[in-house]
DNA sequence: TGATCCATGTCAGCGATCTGTCAGCTTTGC
DNA sequence: GCAAAGCTGACAGATCGCTGACATGGATCA
């Protein structure tokens, strides 16, 4: 899970960082409004806690930018006590939740943590992709119907190229999924898996896109 | 089974406790609001009994803040004799029932009971997996028709398993509505229990999902 | 009070499974 | 045709989960 905080006050956003990272999130900061945006738009973050008071552009200008190139990012919007009228903005720009300053960082984890949970038990919990089906509740893959019997990593790689089904993914990518990015695999170990994944599944399953990644076709959609 | 049980009268408190507890829930208590609330949005409940008077923060609010925050935990709320607008303020607000004061524990009971049956989507306290009936409301376990005796911990764990029949559960997740989340146990406790309840309900009755967790196939429906 | 029983946690050892690595092979794109 | 990218099967260490034996502690009953 990977958050960027943004916040202009060097203190609050040391102690953010510290609690989230504490917590078990990788956590990056920024400090100003453009830098924000720009992150915001090109990476690729579970959460956004974001300060609507920033230098260079506004927080809730950055949301609106945000929301206006489609980036469905998760975010938690810190407003100042009292400011009603703030906090109703922030929700129609599109903020997923807010914290009024000043807070506990108890608060704010526990926020952040109901936020992640509750995105993540959003629609049907079966992804259909030709003869592929994945059901996340019972952790169970069929193709054509039949039971195919995963390893957790092959569960977990197929999970991920399935809720991305249509695109190629890359094997960066990949592994920072698979393992966190603290590395130190094999650029193999990952063909290895695949390799067993496909013995499972079929050949045709999965396609590889020389010198791009792998993707799953789109299928039913 | 886990509930939390926020109420701010020592005495009604423990009362409470004392019941739920015999009838094999893991029960925790808060006393005031805030508490209730910060529990309430980070824990994983599958009741809450919330009573309505409250320092800090009162209950209406923090039921309110739940649901806003997109907490679907079953919530009984426990309200003043006769204090109409009170009740409905509370189903307004997201309650799933009302009790109002004063009860007799076995009604509190009967209610909670009623609640979590038919959160499990049934209209029985009976519930069928495959081979499996369990009847919550005399604890009472078949295979194939023939009584099994259970310990306790053993049926709260095969009851546990059978609410979220067809689910994959988490070590963690199980080891949290057993025992609440205080104290430490070796992750090995609950394989024992595991295996002692297998002994009794056949070796196939419960699935192990090696690397995610254990499940109870859907069976009947 | 003491003896006994039962429920449950802990431990150690065992299989089975998983998964990273390697070496050699095949395919692809130029 | 060549080099790089990707695939595959074999292997071995690591991990996971199961089991039976034992220890503990609370309840029950004499």
């Amino acid at each position: 899970m990977r958050i960027l905080v943004v916040e202009d006050d060097p203190r609050i956003a040391a102690d953010i960082v510290a609690t989230l990272g504490a917590a078990g999130y990788v956590v990056e900061t920024v400090g100003d409004g453009e830098e924000a945006w720009f992150r915001g738009d090109t990476e690729d973050y579970d959460l956004i806690v974001l300060d609507l008071g920033l230098p260079k552009m506004d927080g809730l200008s950055v949301l609106k930018r945000w929301r206006a190139a489609g980036r469905m990012t998760l975010v938690l919007v810190l407003t100042a006590r009292g400011a009603w009228a703030e906090r109703v903005e922030g929700i129609d720009a599109g903020a997923d939740d807010y914290l009024p300053k000043p807070f506990r960082m108890e608060e704010l984890l526990a926020r952040v943590r109901a936020l992640i949970r509750r995105s993540a038990g959003l629609g049907t919990s079966v992804i259909e992709a030709g003869p592929l089906s994945l059901d996340a509740r019972q952790m169970r893959v069929t193709r054509n119907g039949v039971p195919v019997t995963l390893s957790p990593l092959e569960y977990r790689l197929l999970a991920y190229l399935m809720h991305h089904k249509g695109r190629v993914v890359s094997p960066p990518e990949l592994l920072e999924h698979l393992y966190g990015d603290d590395d130190a695999h094999e650029a193999n170990a990952l063909e290895a898996v695949m390799a067993r994944l496909r013995k499972k599944l079929g050949q045709d399953s999965i396609a590889t896109r020389r010198g791009f990644g792998y993707a799953v076709a789109q299928g039913t959609e």
